[in-house]
DNA sequence: TGTACATCAGTGAACGCGCGTTCACTGATGTAC
DNA sequence: TGTACATCAGTGAACGCGCGTTCACTGATGTAC
């Protein structure tokens, strides 16, 4: 990283000095002059790497949504090895888990991600998709629980999948925004909470 | 309305004034100079009945918990009759369903209520006692529930409470932010994620 | 019942701020011959 | 290997905007005597 003229890596700075700022100070802290100072360089030079503050935004949410995509892959791609109700049920508690603590690790990321601050959909293809990607994990887990035969087929797995993530959504957002005393555990809170509704999605042993 | 020198009601007018451009236009809407135009008063007017902005949005996120609450306190004031596995399914799915009816109907109000613009809960207690409040509905249903034998008492009402809000408030949130393509008909999703939550908290008949 | 006067609810001009962004520019880099 | 030149990544000053809020003020209202 010389100190030059040019700077050489300033977009990927840039990225960082915006997930960093996100973090420590709120999205109203990510502002084009404060990633221009972070980064060491003009406040126009930005504009050298992206077409203006929205495009920015929505490369730093994109990643977020890879980031959080690959966590919950894991879960999909290691089904429980026996199909017992128990060991579903621990499978998809343990997913819940994981995705409220990756909202309690990025707060404000999370709320870039899904918030009011994300970006209008419809302006952003790309970042449509990758929401969907992440979605769309926990979509195909559910739909190979039906197909083991562990979770009840009685609706689409659409269906199901929606309302998991609504609780998921709604114990992280509840977490992020501080409308809540924190817990004292909240990991093992998503997870007896996953676990509760998974009772009644389950078939019977 | 008389249309003199004195406006006569300008505080009311000027809640009204912001709910209404928080229902039409979002909160970023909602500014002070917005605020006088619409209530026909200069720009300085406004500061003669609220300190500043944040005591405004104060008073109308306010407005908002007490008609929350309002809402609420029917289920809490009418248990149903039989104390049924299945009636107390019911009523606790409705509770939900009009939760999330209230979000959906004022989406940019509860947001102000429970999202990132909500302000600060340690700088305007009052606000934190009007939130506490609505809450304390459903906790009190839970307990009730609880004394009735219907709902399982291996966990303080609180803890129940926490999860059946963490769902209805996730669905609310993902339908308010514009995360999710509309359902059909979120009111029966509602009603439908809330039992089937339930199934897992009630006891066996 | 009339009047003096304190108080309250407005006015209108203006300040200062931080912001995204544009503009004309300049220094560094890489590539064709 | 050296050089001309297009291209790319920076600079720095500045614009314009909408915002919350302050200031000194004025008109209307109500109350004490």
């Amino acid at each position: 990283m010389p100190d030059s003229y040019h700077h050489g890596a300033l977009r990927a700075a840039l990225l960082d000095a915006a997930t960093a700022l996100l973090a420590s100070d709120g999205v109203d802290a990510v502002t084009m002059r404060a990633l221009a100072e972070r980064t060491g360089v003009s406040r126009t030079a930005p504009y050298r790497h992206f077409a203006n503050k929205d495009a920015l935004l929505e490369a730093v949410a994109a990643e977020g949504f890879a980031t959080l995509q690959a966590l919950l892959h894991r879960f999909t791609s290691s089904a429980p090895a026996a199909t017992s109700r128990t060991s579903e049920r621990d499978h998809f508690a343990e997913m819940g888990a994981a995705y409220v603590r990756f909202a309690d690790a990025h707060p404000a990321h999370y709320r870039l991600m899904y918030g009011r601050d994300a970006l209008a959909r419809s302006a952003h293809p790309d970042l449509h998709d990758a929401a969907e990607a992440a979605y769309a994990e926990l979509v195909r887990m559910v739909a190979d629980a039906q197909a083991r035969g562990t979770v009840r087929s009685d609706a689409p797995p659409e269906q199901h999948a929606y309302i998991a993530w609504g609780l998921v959504h709604g114990l992280a957002s509840l977490l992020v925004d501080g409308q809540m005393e924190r817990p004292d555990n909240i990991e093992a809170l998503a997870r007896h909470a996953v676990a509760t509704l998974l009772d009644g999605l389950l078939v019977a042993d």
